[in-house]
DNA sequence: GCGACAG
DNA sequence: ATCTTGTCGC
């Protein structure tokens, strides 16, 4: 009755020297100069996120496949797994990505952009979460922050569609993207295969009526439920 | 050296 | 990320 595995390949880094080698040789293969799938045109766009329980050190991640022009939910996945790295800022992919790809493995539409968590060229050393599943599934991705992390931005204007270069110093490494009238931005970043301009377009038309794409809600929303499902009914220790 | 710091 | 009740508002 347990189908929990760890995903994790036999040479996952354990520290930080190791996986900023990882980023390095991975970061080579990044693709910046295609535009990415037109906003309006036909396109499966997939919202992936994962839930902990550092508690048991489960991590639960959730794939959630959307008609990016209707929204309409047209598959689900989620998988299990063992935190494979601490949480340490700037390493986050570390922690997130087995068990995403396993999660992404279960899909059996094939994505024509990933929504991720976080950032991609938004990074300390340009290599974050995005631009990292971006490169290992080879898909176009994109990063969709809630937090502006280390970089500094002017604040957009007050409407919905709105925007503001995201900066680190004088480099535009992402774009503070108003997506709802009057609310806090969102911070969007390029992961692999597509423009900041699709990016954001494609954030937009994600957008309805909440400050996240539905693509992140609806992954947020599953794979909590599934962490639920999966350590809520077990009494903490019990193996 | 100390704090800040995506999720 | 996660810990957490009620509450104000459309």
């Amino acid at each position: 009755m347990n189908d929990k595995s760890d995903h994790l390949p036999p040479d996952w880094p354990t520290d930080e020297a190791a996986a900023h080698a990882v980023q390095d040789e991975l970061r080579g293969r990044v693709i910046l100069d295609e535009p990415g799938p037109a906003p309006g045109a036909p396109l499966v766009a997939v919202g992936v996120d994962v839930a902990y329980d550092d508690e048991r050190d489960v991590v639960v991640a959730a794939a959630v496949a959307l008609d990016a022009r209707t929204l309409e939910v047209l598959e689900e996945a989620t998988a299990v797994g063992r935190v494979a790295f601490p949480y340490v800022p700037g390493l986050l992919a570390f922690r997130e990505i087995p068990t995403v790809l396993a999660a992404l493995d279960r899909l059996a539409v094939t994505p024509g952009l990933l929504v991720c968590d976080g950032y991609g060229l938004a990074h300390p050393r340009r290599f974050g979460l995005a631009s990292h599943l971006g490169v290992l599934t080879g898909l176009p991705s994109i990063g969709v922050a809630k937090n502006p992390f280390v970089f500094r931005y002017q604040d957009p204007g007050p409407r919905r569609g709105d925007s503001a270069p995201l900066l680190d110093g004088a480099e535009e490494v992402g774009r503070a993207l108003r997506t709802r009238t009057g609310v806090k931005p969102v911070f969007v970043s390029v992961g692999h295969r597509v423009s900041l301009d699709t990016a954001c377009a494609q954030v937009l038309a994600l957008t309805r009526g909440y400050r996240l794409p539905e693509t992140t809600r609806a992954a947020d929303s599953l794979c909590r439920r599934a962490l639920a499902a999966e350590t809520g009914s077990v009494p903490p220790g019990a193996e």
